[in-house]
DNA sequence: AAAAAAGTAGAGCGATCACTCTACCCTCCA
DNA sequence: TGGAGGGTAGAGTGATCGCTCTACTTTTTT
């Protein structure tokens, strides 16, 4: 990815989250990431691909912002919420801009895709945590329920305020662990 | 609300909960309401009018889903959330649409004002339950985690499939009652 | 029976849409 | 030195947008 076509991304991404995708056109977004018109299509030949794109970004920048933290134990398991919440605080409280786009487009196949991959893979990491924790217990249960919790607090924090939602999020986490025994 | 009206609002309910905000034009509206673009106009003089008339139908019909139910007990505290999944089984699993029209329509003070209006009287609901349930104690937080589990599931069950969402949503909530010893 | 209210069908308007195209400018680097 | 690659500015295109309007019919009220 070239540098032109990574900060036309991140602009696009941010211009998404920030006012939707229903009332922006494509001349707005070009002068968000402030490029010419010939150069944004060169890279997002199309609307959809602009969107697409917004949503790869995402994807990647979210997954780099769970990277680290700590290696065992509870705090381990629930690193991707702690991560959840900072994300709330410092980046931006605008709902799931996944969740977002596919509600607007439910017939697009390629936004589809991306939805659906990026959260299978975000359910898959609190499964794969809780199995490195506790690899002799059958977690599945408290993985949906974490995973459950990641959509919620993301909703509830636009709604309730973030930190009255983190705070509640953070709480039940832990009540659910500590139901399993797990410390 | 004349019958047409109430019809209309049905029809605009359903279809931007099914198609998304974002590429249904007003002739689509039309086409959905199966009505004459004057007679939807002289109803709902503007799309916006539109939208918010479908969130008005919206909290309407979903709070008269709320109605009824069992009278005492962890039932009576957890009856909206059993109605919740019963309305992503039976009417619809597409998402929150409040939610969704705020993230498309951030600018929009009438869709803003019935969003967080809406969401307020459901996060009252919570609260009023348990405070009636328990009144001699501080169910805050309780309510905090009621409500959003209430928004988790509604978009876990998009993407984890409906059964495995309502489930852990609703072992997480018994969970937290049992844990404050609410029985 | 007459009048008013509420509906239908659909042409038409100016604005805006997504997208293309021409013409030109830098900056490398072979 | 000159050509290729990647950028800018912005006019232009046909389609579609939200919305209005005329002309007419049906239903309800008095």
């Amino acid at each position: 990815m070239t540098n032109t076509k990574l900060r036309i991304a991140t602009e696009l991404d941010r211009t998404f989250a920030e006012a939707g995708f229903a009332d922006q056109g494509v001349e707005a977004l070009r002068a968000e990431a402030d490029v010419s018109l010939r150069t944004l299509y060169k890279h997002f030949p199309s609307r959809e691909a602009m969107i697409v794109g917004a949503l790869e970004h995402r994807d990647a920048a979210y997954f780099e912002w769970l990277a680290g933290g700590p290696k065992e134990g509870v705090e381990y398991i629930l690193h991707p919420l702690v991560r959840l919440c900072d994300w709330l605080a410092e980046v931006a409280n605008t709902g799931c801009l996944f969740l977002n786009a596919w509600a607007e487009y439910p017939e697009s196949k390629a936004i589809a895709a991306i939805v659906t991959d990026h959260k299978a893979r975000l359910a898959d990491e609190f499964r794969q945590r809780l199995a490195r924790v506790v690899p002799d217990r059958d977690t599945a249960d408290l993985a949906e329920t974490l995973f459950l919790l990641h959509e919620g607090v993301t909703q509830a924090a636009r709604l309730q305020g973030r930190e009255r939602a983190t705070e509640a999020a953070m709480r039940a986490a832990r009540a659910a662990l500590a139901a399993e025994g797990i410390t």
